[in-house]
DNA sequence: CCGGATCCGTTTCGATACTG
DNA sequence: CAGTATCGAAACGGATCCGG
């Protein structure tokens, strides 16, 4: 892999970490919170603060707020008014946010082949057989507007 | 959960979390610095302690041995004496640490696609349409061995 | 030198209480 | 419902120290 190093080589550390990509992904989306929020909008249904507040894992609601606050400013989510109850708000996924499926993807396949988790196996054979199609379905899901 | 008992000690949340896949996931590998690690190892060719240290991010020695420490006991790195110097040690990825590389790839993908990075859109580029055929070349030189 | 361990000030997190 | 405020606990980071 010597063509990959030349790029992913840094040398100026001094205010951003480095230009590496991954480096630059994990600022935004590298803490314990932000993807599991990304996965409760994408394949969970949920858009409410509440949705998310008791969304099994616990996170606390000062966390949370952060995060969403974060979110938002990387436009990965945005805030918006709930259209059938002006009272309340949904946060959505935007187009950057909904482009990090394939990276719950492949951490689904990884997690579900070396770790003990409760993934349906269909599920993730899907996920590895009909890869392609299982994201456009994330996709269309995500244009119709339903959850 | 909270009041099971003042004998018991108080499960945190951090601690125990869901059986879902992602969540698991980000268990061993949601901070800062794992996939960085990672990412040295398989991109980067580096393999010993202080090519981690001074690999332009700025890992402080105290996290680079916990987290190299963690990531030894999750099973994706593992600690050997060098072969060609007795008194050295390196790091090196396991199968399950190789597995990781789709993740990493789908980070690039995203992060180049929407942030401003320092990555050649040919390898980008290359990423996206061959990606079997990238993935395959990452194996194939973890399994000869060289980074 | 290499691979950390230890100490310590600072930052962030997490749990709960509280508010508009 | 959708967050703040508060405060103790934990993690971080930098500097230094240490055994081999």
């Amino acid at each position: 892999m010597a063509e990959a190093g030349i790029w992913m080589e840094s040398t100026s550390n001094r205010e951003r970490r480095s230009g590496c990509p991954i480096s630059i992904a994990l600022e935004t989306i590298g803490d314990a919170w932000s993807l599991l929020i990304v996965r409760d909008l994408m394949f969970k249904g949920h858009k409410t603060f509440n949705d998310f507040l008791s969304a099994g894992e616990g996170i606390a609601s000062n966390i949370l707020a952060d995060r969403l606050r974060k979110l938002d400013a990387a436009g990965i989510v945005v805030k918006q008014v709930d259209a059938e109850d002006a009272r309340r708000f949904v946060y959505r996924l935007t187009d950057r946010g909904i482009a990090l499926a394939p990276v719950l993807v492949e951490l689904v396949i990884w997690a579900a082949r070396f770790e003990d988790t409760d993934a349906p196996p269909a599920v993730v054979g899907e996920m590895e057989s009909n890869r392609d199609g299982f994201l456009a379905g994330v996709w269309e899901a995500w244009v119709r507007g339903d959850s």
